[in-house]
DNA sequence: CTGTTAGCGCCTTCAT
DNA sequence: ATGAAGGCGCTAACAG
């Protein structure tokens, strides 16, 4: 009677305590130490034995402690990434890029984000410190102009990649798409489709990005021995409206372009507006090319021309970068950087049609 | 000379190590108790001792060890979150929502994408449950029928939150947006707007949330005293292309209908191509409603009315039913599992703009 | 108010 | 081939 209570007790207490080596050693008669050993298929211990603790393991439902394991070992298998938003697409197939890869390799992925805050970029580096993680994957904040938090993780020795969003300046290893060559892609790719007046809205030229789509596209006028004209050049601020109006100003112009490059496809979204307004949406009458493969440029009217960024691969090669990472003399003096860039992919549809002559 | 090279590799060593509350109570002539209960603010500790230890934290560059914490106290302060991918914009804004909710309150985010497979999911779990996370948050996979997985996590007596693929069977805490409500509104609007032969293209009825909005959609009919006529049901799968093939077999009907509500915005986004191929696109023309508020809907020609599903929300609304739930007696017997039910917001754009009388 | 002690679960010398 | 012992960094119980 009491027998049966007791029992139940020690029932009671087993579904709430975790099971561990001690446990599985205990059950048959040895050390934890050796269920350790052959649980991780240490050379050392007898076949015979690393059966019967396998078997013991799984009749108790083990399940190996990772903090326990990590606390000791001082690597967590685990990757930090900080980002500006997970809801903005680009940023979500980039994860989902890095997650895969380091799955495969037994690797877990902690998230935070930053919604371009600087305060936040901090933040997160110094969670993702407590956390130790084993490497931290960053694509910086629009906010950020301060790098030492950065620097910080250098001197911690903890192997930092910036990807897309990047700073050459910080001797990082960083993954990014060759937007010179996107840039100058999509305007040759107009020329040839009949254009001669080519315009460009730009991004915000403190963005490596935007200065560097400005370079392509003016590099791919000089090649083709037409000429670079200051006034088809219009800044914008990725956002519809700012597409809409920076083509509202390209039209008013007394030689206006007969087709634009807008360095971002939101910028070439709002310009389509404005040339539905003006009547000049037809295939053939007006050519347009944006940058980005949003998702919605195939479903729109034109479907839009674009340059893709290979959000997958990018996130993918940003995690396999790490991978290949030494292990020792992370941040040696002199040593430069790696830097992976990857081959932008120019989409043709619709908007940029082969120029009509009427 | 020999002290200077002794102090150099003092310095060395300094550079690799970690500082523990153990430098701080050394460098305090106290011990590391106190410098724990101080740091954590623990009322026992004078303030003065709290300063002194506060700044020799700050000057020695301490940070504390989250792995330690955890193993000792059994918390890791750590969300796991399962989810099919987060490429898929929808995932992202959620996992967006709970990092954000779960920051403010000092969690972190451990995240694991299942590409849909059933074996990726196992895996998941027992991924999240060795690290001890301290909930995890799952959208379930298609592929899944089989829940034992998620009964485990039961039994270890961790909370287990599910949202939007949710299974009412198993007592967990859940979120999900009414979609017969959804359904209900989007066909609701489509009567008001003067259509009267309104068509469905469903989704796979095993899944619930397609199945609630066929019932919606149905129950509207019959509210507005309209007959539900089985020719107008037409099966998808959630792509445009069975969207444009659904389209095309409502419009061959005899009778065929004036308006379509379709239980996904690719479908409905290919029965709009099948529109426009039959020139019945013109606003007033064909009333067309999607479901789910995907970007591409409000740039499209004409712009998708749509129900939205609160994704953002939904993500917050889940990290913070976790945090309101009770510490004790998660999985009480008996006990039902609390359920929020958003309200979704039908979105009205151009496709159902009210029917013309030509 | 502060120090002592012990141990979370694991792995890794060192010893046998 | 296996056991014993110690410690990763932290905190909680128990003493004063």
């Amino acid at each position: 009677m009491g027998e049966i209570y007791y029992l139940a007790l020690i029932k009671l207490h087993q579904l709430k305590k975790r099971v561990t080596i001690h446990d599985i050693a205990k059950e048959l008669n040895t050390t934890a130490a050796t269920v350790s050993r052959a649980l991780n298929n240490n050379p050392s211990i007898g076949i015979a034995m690393k059966q019967r603790v396998q078997e013991m393991a799984k009749k108790l439902n083990y399940r190996q402690d990772k903090i326990a394991t990590s606390l000791r070992s001082g690597k967590t298998q685990v990757i930090g990434i900080i980002i500006p938003s997970a809801k903005i697409s680009f940023f979500g197939s980039v994860v989902h890029g890095i997650e895969s890869v380091a799955r495969k390799r037994g690797y877990r992925i902690l998230l935070f984000q930053t919604n371009e805050k600087y305060t936040s970029e901090k933040e997160g580096i110094n969670t993702l410190l407590q956390s130790n993680v084993d490497a931290i994957i960053v694509s910086i904040s629009k906010e950020t102009t301060n790098y030492d938090h950065f620097l910080e993780v250098k001197e911690q020795n903890i192997p930092l990649i910036l990807f897309d969003r990047t700073n050459d300046t910080l001797g990082f290893p960083s993954v990014v798409i060759d937007d010179f060559k996107g840039a100058y892609l999509a305007t040759t790719h107009l020329i040839k489709q009949g254009y001669s007046n080519i315009a460009h809205i730009c991004g915000q030229q403190h963005i490596k990005i935007f200065e560097d789509r400005l370079l392509g596209y003016k590099s791919a006028l000089k090649d083709a021995g037409l000429p670079v004209k200051d006034e088809n050049i219009v800044m914008g601020d990725v956002s519809i409206q700012s597409g809409e109006e920076a083509a509202e100003k390209l039209l008013q112009l007394t030689n206006n372009p007969d087709a634009i490059f807008a360095a971002e496809d939101f910028m070439a979204l709002g310009a389509l507006q404005t040339l539905k307004k003006h009547k000049l949406h037809q295939p053939g009458q007006f050519g347009l090319v944006g940058f980005a493969n949003e998702s919605f440029g195939q479903y729109i009217t034109p479907t839009l021309t674009t340059v893709d960024q290979r959000n997958i691969e990018m996130g993918e090669a940003t995690a396999e970068l790490f991978f290949s990472l030494p292990s020792k003399d992370l941040y040696k003096e002199g040593q430069v950087a790696p830097k992976i860039t990857l081959e932008p992919e120019l989409i043709i549809r619709e908007s940029s049609s082969r120029k009509s002559d009427k």
